[in-house]
DNA sequence: GATGAATGAGCGTTCATTCAT
DNA sequence: AATGAATGAACGCTCATTCAT
């Protein structure tokens, strides 16, 4: 009986769709208000459903919010191996990160993270109802822990500084920056640029200072 | 009638140490809650006065809040150009500002612009509401513009890299980043130590790459 | 067109019994949850049904449930004249009226009909929604008024207490109590006993004082 | 300063005076629609306050309906001991028992008992939320099982029948039921006047059988 | 001036009921 | 006939703000 196959698969691929729009309207909203300015009215006025709706597919507010991040976070993760193991020497890996992030979900989605999460206490809130996002971190801390570690050892990257600190400085890199949109603004230099990303490779790897 | 005179004043001085206790109380509570999660109530309730008093001397929680901001702005802003004018090279008035801006308010401060305007439409906010916000950020932008411009006027600094991009990459390595405290955690870094901020800043001027 | 009778009476009959399943259902959700935490969602779950097909057969949450205490009553009710017809005189009838109603379904009725209306306006129900219950109600205390009266004019039960008040008394051994559970709970005493209403039997014939 | 004094206890007088308001008109409201029905919008609104108000003065709808209980039941358990006291043998323990229990408020709180926690899980309820309820039903049996057991010493009381059984039947005499209102319908029989209190005391004392 | 009781709009959430499929 | 996705009104509750005292 494909025909009922197809019926059954239909209404799936339908209720699947319009999970997908929810998410990707509360997206939509989340970074543009913020989860405490984002009524779950206003999403689904936007999606042109009602309240009640969005509550077949999402039990609360922030589970809503939750599946938002993890759907974007998932994707990037799956694909940061890959991308890393493109590459073999430390900075040509850091290259292709910096590129990769930027350019992926990640800036979006540590948009949306600092959206969400900022402001409350973050001890609390990523301990108890997030340990994800905790374990997001972790792992690309690891990731570029792991690329700096065995550039040190290749001779690559100099050793007089700590990894933890490199880790942390190249993750600020990517990492979103409300004044972004005010550099965008005057100096129409887009985070995303090839030209941008590479100049800011090019401060993490070689410095400012000339060398004499 | 001199003691109308110092009556009023009295009153006056009792007025404004009051709202200072208020907006240190506030700032506290922020910085722990986020602005979403603070009460009035609980400013209230910490300073050990009523709701309605806070009312007397702030509009609104955002008129409040916002004097927060500008009040810890205003010094650190007041003493930027002092520290910057007591160096002579780029990389030494850096030094510097890294130093300043992380012990300094900026720091807290910036903890609590993100704790207070992320994810609320950041571009609405900024334009319509507080102008005040992209001033100040304009304000570091241009002191560390002009300090880059100098450096690479005096050689010391490369000019491969465009100004904008460089001043942005040396604000990005003080903002504030909600993995900072996972960082301390795990590896106990404060971003606050003078190493910390002496590696941060070697990166920054000499970059991770070993020169052949 | 045999065929089609015999069609339509199959589908009859299958409506019938699902009627009756959901009833059924219906009936141990609502002993179970009352009728406030029922949803119509739990019984079509248990049932093994969509929501909608309930209100094929029954126009509203409200009336399911009165359907499901008007086929209990109608049960109990039948059965009862033949009941008290078994017996002669006034205190073998109450005795088997004590054991048939506890027994049967009245019990369970009792317990829906609180369940359910109990809290609401009583009177309000009572008259615009179900004179069901009241006639039921009255059926019964015309039966058993009709047994006081004869046992009064047999000489069997004393004249000196009012026909209503003893009809009254007697609804109230078996009317349901919240602190029976308590009871069975704390002294192992299950209402449904033989012992435990031969002996509220006898309180209501004989009393609780030694006649001297 | 015995202004300031008088007015803070004026104001807590009139704190006091409107909480006894909203518990006397939530009582009202209560008793009409039971705890489903019951809308907090509804209280406020027959009080003539807003929604808000209320919980100025109650943590929540449980919390209020709860008070309400609590209040009304302390009166009548407070005096219980006292009128027991009065009397010396159990059948006049008893008869002032059943005339202050129903003239008390025992019998609207069990009415609005019922109301409250009729149809809910009851074992549930009962235990984890409010061991209160069961604390005041123990509270009766253990009085009155001290009186029948103090009765059946004295050789005044049969020790034919149990005394949970007794105690359980006794309490049936003034438990809420809800033909009760039918009753005075029909025949004009209030549950609290005293022809009908003694009519049903001597049920409960002398049965209704003629002893031969 | 200082209070805190009062407000009321707004939130997240539930669920009986409807209706296109 | 049967479904279950969709609705929308209603709920309990919160909190910035106001205002009579």
């Amino acid at each position: 009986m494909p025909s009922v196959h197809t019926h059954t698969s239909l209404k799936e691929r339908q209720r699947e769709q319009r999970e997908q729009l929810i998410l990707q309207v509360a997206e939509e909203v989340l970074l543009e208000k913020g989860y405490y300015e984002t009524s779950m009215e206003e999403i689904a006025a936007r999606v042109g459903i009602s309240k009640g709706t969005i509550y077949l597919h999402f039990r609360s507010k922030e589970e809503l919010i939750t599946a938002i991040l993890q759907r974007d976070l998932r994707i990037v993760l799956d694909n940061l191996d890959a991308t890393i193991a493109r590459y073999t020497t430390a900075k040509s890996k850091f290259e292709a990160l910096l590129t990769y992030l930027n350019a992926g979900l990640l800036c979006k989605n540590s948009q949306l993270f600092s959206s969400i999460y900022s402001g409350v206490d973050l001890q609390r809130k990523l301990k108890e109802q997030s340990s994800f996002f905790r374990e997001v971190i972790e792992f690309l801390f690891q990731r570029i822990t792991r690329i700096i570690d065995e550039g040190k050892e290749a001779g690559e990257i100099t050793k007089e500084i700590s990894t933890p600190i490199m880790a942390r400085t190249f993750l600020s890199l990517i990492a979103p920056r409300s004044y972004d949109a005010l550099l965008q603004q005057q100096y129409h230099i887009s985070m995303n640029s090839d030209e941008a990303l590479k100049q800011i490779g090019k401060i993490f790897f070689d410095g400012i200072v000339i060398q004499k």
